[in-house]
DNA sequence: CTTTTTTCTTGATGGTCGTCAATTTCTGCT
DNA sequence: AGCAGAAATTGACGACCATCAAGAAAAAAG
């Protein structure tokens, strides 16, 4: 078990062995149940990889309401800008599956980093990867209708998997949030494709045209 | 003029002087004239730096409408995905102003970063701060009224410059792509902020109550 | 200073979407 | 299986906003 982050995660799976496992010393192995907080804005910060299982960041607007920034899962990590000067104060990261989950400290890696130049370079490479995808999120929620910004995710996640029949990876509430919509509308819009010959859906199943 | 890059941009300027120097030696000083292209899709691929001016990058969607991601000014830099795996395909830079802007090949780049691992560390820290804008942008595109969302990029705005009096650094027309909505919405929604005696505009002068 | 061009504003209109509420379908649990 | 709770759908309504078009104001050019 203990070797499972190491080896999942994109992040480090292109160091030497020997670094991997001076990482694997640091790094805290942790259990969580669905729906049980993984972190919050009161916890110190930590450098969150998923090693099984999924999660879900979102924050909280002054109304209360979720806000979904991103959806973590196997191999997946989160929360190397709380790494550095800034500290979390308003994102929640929360289990949305049993999981195994590994947590490394923002001292104890920075101390690595230090004595590890070549893992910097890779956070690097990895950080931009989340740059982009934040850059086609901005492109999305830029267009001004729903149906728009459903159909572009829908081409653009077709092409990610390389197939035009396929699972959604997240459920209606959590797609809404992420296209700045709700579920009603999201849920018309589904019907309006499908009535267009565009898609034919059943349930989380996609067949894209 | 030669130095003026390194000095300038808050990734090169934590680095010591000598490194400065080799820097100094690969970065390509150039003019560029208002709405003068700095690069598009067909450019070999740079890490762009605004010694002093501004520049604008945008992409096309589909039906060829401008899409606003960044607005760079004195000091600021863009193009550090490009320097790894992905190429650019659809992104433009163009200059606002006429501005001197310095241009890093990427394989120049990258052989310095293998031997300034600094360098490196450096870069991260820039990114991630790059990823909280975007993030932020994220968060504002994802409230749902337009009145809100300048509301909110103002207030952003008054906190990072730290008053309440500023001039705001886009045109109506970069400002609406940036919020997700368009110049005469925009500019309703400032007369209403200004009846409900929550600003003071005079042109694109701000008094943020 | 005057002219030309760009940017910004204002008005009217129709479509889109968020909200509230009720119903149906799905999922997890015993 | 059957029940309970959550998730997804559907309908009706009203607010919000994008669009088109025309006019005013500012900036750039000469």
């Amino acid at each position: 078990m203990a070797e499972l982050c190491v080896h999942l995660v994109p992040l480090f799976n292109a160091l030497p062995t020997n670094d991997q496992m001076q990482i694997e010393e640091l790094v805290h192995h942790q259990n969580y149940q669905k729906s049980e907080l993984v972190m919050g804005p009161t916890s110190s910060n930590n450098l969150v990889i998923v090693a099984h299982g999924g999660a879900r960041l979102y924050t909280l607007d002054e109304n209360g309401r979720e806000n979904v920034t991103q959806i973590l899962k196997t191999g997946d990590y989160a929360g190397e800008n709380w790494l550095f000067g800034e500290a979390n104060i308003n994102t929640y990261v929360e289990a949305t599956e049993n999981s195994e989950i590994c947590l490394l400290n923002r001292n104890e890696f920075l101390a690595l980093m230090k004595k590890k130049p070549e893992l910097s370079i890779q956070l690097l490479e990895q950080n931009i990867i989340k740059v982009r995808a934040m850059h086609r999120q901005i492109q999305l929620l830029s267009l001004p209708k729903v149906e728009d910004r459903l159909l572009s995710y829908l081409q653009t996640y077709a092409k990610q998997v390389n197939k035009n029949s396929f699972t959604l990876p997240l459920k209606m509430k959590d797609l809404a949030l992420y296209l700045g919509t709700t579920p009603e509308t999201l849920s018309r819009k589904f019907v309006l494709l499908e009535k267009q010959g565009t898609l034919k859906r059943k349930l989380r199943h996609i067949d894209l045209f």
